[in-house]
DNA sequence: CAGCAAAATCGTAATAATACGATATTATCT
DNA sequence: AGATAATATCGTATTATTACGATTTTGCTG
């Protein structure tokens, strides 16, 4: 992402940023609403699905496991691919509490 | 962020991507905390509360007005920013309708 | 073990993001 | 008009991301 001072800023805006960060390229979004919408968790059937090449869909999905949202596990000759229950709860609670931040707040100048 | 395939994916794929992208930089979070928590909105005391220079705060607000999340408004020689509501608020609903998608599901297999 | 299929990794090119200093704009005040 | 202060924009260096093809790894099967 170009150079980065991420290291002063707070924990909590940083991870605000990490999760959001993994949410920000639509390919990612696509791949986490397939794993979401089939009831079960995918694996090559996501390079199928999407108009990308199948080394760009592992490289995806690889940062999203770096993000913790999604976890592989070896399923004979392939890897299933599934969300990771607790870090997206995490991840939906951690950006609702951001997103709900102004409703607190009556004033408004513009 | 590099050769790009956007176009090939999904508007509502996008539009989330769109959203999550402009919260994915600590920075930003933090603008936007600011923001919200103080009553008045801001213009460059952004630059004081945060630890890169003045032309970098203000490239990052250029980047949330275009996502929609702010707006600014000529305020004698200073520019007043505040949350864009609507957008913020349409934000979270997107956002919120897409984290939840995996709680419809039963099944889990991994 | 050889062969096969699926996924990861490597190498690399193209492009975007981050950050800063310097400069240009803009609006106010004297 | 000129000076001042706040923002925006420009130019540019550095680093990250995206994407692909080629190759390697991994685990199963005959």
């Amino acid at each position: 992402m170009g150079a980065t001072k991420a290291e002063e800023f707070t924990l909590r805006d940083n991870r605000i940023a990490r999760y959001a960060k993994a949410l920000g390229h639509p390919a990612r979004v696509a791949i986490l609403r397939l794993l979401a919408e089939r009831q079960a968790c995918m694996c090559g059937d996501i390079v199928e699905e999407l108009p990308i090449a199948q080394s760009t869909v592992s490289q995806h999905l690889g940062e999203l496991k770096a993000a913790g949202l999604i976890q592989g596990e070896i399923d004979g000759p392939r890897v299933c691919y599934c969300i990771n229950e607790k870090e997206w709860t995490s991840a939906l609670t951690v950006l609702n509490e951001f997103f709900k931040l102004p409703k607190e707040i009556a004033a408004k100048c513009c």
